[in-house]
DNA sequence: CTAATTCTTGACTAAAATAGTCGGGAATAA
DNA sequence: TTATTCCCGACTATTTTAGTCAAGAATTAG
């Protein structure tokens, strides 16, 4: 698991698909014009998103994408995972050929929290992120009440 | 937030330092033979450790690097906020100058996962991490039983 | 004091990842 | 047929990551 730039573009422009696809499909042009991701950036995700099976393409006038599941049954681990490759945890890539135990220790460990944080974003869906419920727990204090 | 093998080389380092350091101050060359982290890269983040008060330094033989706190009161979220300079979710940077009002509600919505992320690792101590909690909660299965 | 050890700092470099560009194509709807 | 849109690969610029080097300051041991 791995967090940067470049997943929350394609979060972005997947929350952006979920909110502005309706019926027709949506073109990158439109998101690109929307969220200022350029154009060419977003055909190399959306290869990735549609490889990885969250969106479907339709070409031609009137084409675009279409996510490939209702956006209760996307999220945002899979997002980022099609995007960004993870990270290796890897010195000894499980060879088993630590010197001391020590290192292979901590790798594991790391592994360990990666795979929480990886689990914590599975639970979130689009749609979740679209009804600012975020995660669908109470969290982070006092944020939905300033307009409440 | 930000989550790179940085982070990951920040937080082994700590961890190494946690589990070394008893009376004695630990040296980066001791670390950096354990982890198989360059010592100047180590010298680079720890400067950063420093400045941010987790760790306390000696100098002269027989110096080296504690913790600066316990390892119950020094988090992950803290280590990595240390060292990886957290993505800027801006392209308006809360000016306000978004077109459209759906850029910024992306935005929002970004943060708000990141800061989600960001309370999850606030959870999780260095010592939670030793003694192979991970986060004090059941997850993620059988991890610990097959050495056991 | 001297010498060895260790942190401290800054400048520099190589390699990789990120973000973006360009150009040609293929499918399809109008 | 033509405009639109996805599709794909190669290319480039910038930034980040990881690592190197060298000089220097503090401290302990002798």
């Amino acid at each position: 698991m791995k967090l940067t730039t470049r997943g929350r573009y394609a979060v972005t422009a997947m929350l952006d698909l979920a909110i502005n696809g309706g019926k027709r499909p949506v073109s990158l042009a439109d998101i690109s014009g929307r969220q200022e991701i350029s154009l060419s950036y977003l055909e190399q995700l959306f290869a990735k998103l549609r490889r990885e099976q969250l969106v479907t393409s339709a070409r031609g006038p009137g084409g675009g994408y279409r996510l490939a599941r209702s956006g209760e049954e996307i999220f945002v681990a899979e997002i980022i995972d099609a995007v960004d490759e993870s990270v290796d945890v890897t010195n000894c890539q499980g060879k088993g050929n630590c010197h001391q135990g020590e290192t292979c220790l901590t790798h594991h460990l790391w592994e360990d929290l990666s795979g929480q944080i990886h689990d914590f974003l599975s639970q979130i869906s689009l749609c979740d992120l679209m009804e600012g419920r975020g995660q669908g727990r109470g969290h982070r204090g006092a944020q939905q009440q300033s307009d409440g």
